[in-house]
DNA sequence: TTGAAAGCGCTAACAT
DNA sequence: ATGTTAGCGCTTTCAA
């Protein structure tokens, strides 16, 4: 039978309430008998029941608060199904999550949004947000503070974090190379590269994997032009017209962001006359339909549903396990799709 | 706040035991107590707590019995870790696991691993079996007599299941199929395709599919041989080479089953005078090796893991929920998988 | 600083 | 057939 608190009590001679609150760090008891406590605990394999747990602390659930620059940006809406669901599965376990919405990445505002979350009363956090000073602090602030911080979709580097959930950016770019090598059986390829947004991370570190990748196959390549598309779709659009135009000779586009796919869509719907390439990331509406009408070629994908659902899960696990508790970080799969994967 | 069986009990006035029992189905409640209960626990949304009900199970924890013919076949390892994961996740919440290992498909052994689970004293099923007269009626018994079967990664038609937890194969060998097509710019494919057992329904569906996207895709392609490795590596090393000598003109492979890829590898290995494209199907350690090795070009592989870990969950609520909740099937998805995502 | 005890939602044993 | 109650593991008051 597993090791319980009461257990514990016995051992150690002294009341459930005691082992409680040693193991949960609530400062009213003696180092003393906290250490004896904790290393007791340690040595016996006590592993708290969540059942017990969650019961216990029904009425005063805990809560998560997340920040997502969501407004107008589609490709969240997965990320919003899986958080709905983990949300949903969790109830029961005490949880509950609380969930603000910006739109883009706007340091001050995503700064706001933190203080509106920790005014709510929210226990742990997960972070959609961007690399900037200001905010790398204001992570390290709450961590130090005891609150678990967890970094979703976009990591930070230098920010104290309990883990990461998201894409590994660079191997989605080298598989998409390795696809594209697969496809074209020694054709040479005239590369356009559509860039997002410089503040986001991932989109540079896919181009990277991206070119990586078809250096080490010995591909025949040459990157005739790279554009920025600042994910919008009208700005996209007319970056990729202008570099068709300019560069005539491009067979290959590889959009490097998953925002502005409407525009690079409409570019190649107006540039049929020659065939060409393409290849997107990530999964949302438009992608789909641009793949259905083999405008696009194929996608790599990165499992934004699973990305909200563990989001929630993993903070659970922190605000449930023993503080300090290692938590892994959940690096999700580089997901190639093609037509019959939308049909 | 949420409705509880007290908030029930006092507004149909009577006790908690009578409502948990009637909403458990005790019958020692009478139809009328039982009906009224029950269709206030609908009308106010009422849905079990899981903690409370863990807790109170904790003591008799009810068990899920699984059945697999894993013995010698790699490719349930990452089943049987995705199981395993579930377990250790739901260990807490009541929930014991029995498994069950069977070498191959043997109709007699699998009705015997079924008694023995049953004798256990499993509450609930998950079965990886073969299609066949005795089994579906053994199946069958099983649901009429109450206890949830799940079907775990073959279906077999005209057994009563609560939920299947699998791949569609159809959709694999479409997937497969408009990979091929998008790799094979304009040259004729000369196919050779590998199957795997007879009992086994989904390889089957993989070449159906496979063919019909490529016809649907108007690939200019020609079956030139098919041949039955009967998931054995000698058998199907044997039948791959035999139909590379006397189909010298075979530029293309595929092998619609997981079993037997080291067979097909060493073919491969031996045949390298002639380039030819190759598509395997599972990703068990050799097929790895193969993808990593340039043997096989790639892979259509079906989230084992994630099969067996929500074969667990499916199973755990269905013990939870009331009984005659729907329980929906679990489709994983068909991933395309080339050598990055194996480096 | 620590112990005792109530209570979270539910089930099952015991009583009626 | 139904009511009453103990107890699952845990946290958190309230006392001491």
């Amino acid at each position: 039978m597993t090791v319980t608190l009461k257990d514990l009590a016995k051992a150690c001679g002294v009341s459930v309430g005691t082992v409680s609150r040693a193991l949960n760090d609530k400062s009213e008891v003696s180092a003393e008998t906290s250490g004896k406590i904790k290393q007791l605990a340690q040595s016996l394999g006590y592993v708290p029941n969540r059942a017990g747990r969650a019961l216990s602390a029904q009425k005063n659930l805990s809560c998560i608060g997340i920040l997502l620059p969501s407004v107008n940006s589609p490709f969240f809406d997965d990320i919003k199904k899986g958080i709905e669901e983990a949300h949903h599965e969790f109830k029961d376990l005490g949880l509950d999550v609380a969930l603000v919405e910006e739109e883009g990445w706007d340091v001050e505002q995503h700064l706001a949004a933190i203080d509106r979350l920790l005014k709510r009363g929210c226990k742990a956090f997960a972070l959609c947000t961007v690399v900037d000073d200001r905010l790398r602090n204001r992570i390290n602030e709450l961590s130090d503070e005891g609150y678990p911080v967890l970094l979703l979709n976009n990591s930070i580097p230098g920010a104290r974090h309990v883990c990461f959930v998201g894409p590994d950016y660079r191997k989605s770019g080298q598989i998409a190379a390795g696809m594209l090598d697969k496809c074209s059986q020694g054709r040479k390829l005239k590369l356009l590269i559509v860039m997002g947004l410089k503040v986001h991370n991932g989109h540079k570190l896919r181009v990277e994997g991206f070119l990586e990748e078809l250096k080490a196959r010995h591909c025949d390549f040459e990157v005739v032009s790279t554009v920025e598309g600042h994910d919008n779709d009208i700005i996209t659009q007319q970056a990729t017209m202008q570099a068709f135009a300019e560069h005539p000779e491009i067979n290959t586009v590889y959009m490097a962001t998953g925002s502005g796919v409407s525009g690079l869509g409409a570019a190649i719907i107006a540039n049929r006359d020659r065939q060409r390439f393409v290849i997107a990331c990530d999964e949302i509406y438009t992608t789909r339909e641009l793949v259905r009408g083999d405008i696009i070629d194929f996608v790599v994908c990165q499992e934004p549903r699973v990305q909200g659902y563990q989001t929630i899960k993993k903070l659970h696990e922190c605000l449930v396990k023993p503080r300090g508790s290692h938590i892994s970080d959940y690096i999700v799969d580089s997901l190639i799709k093609i037509r019959p994967h939308f049909e």
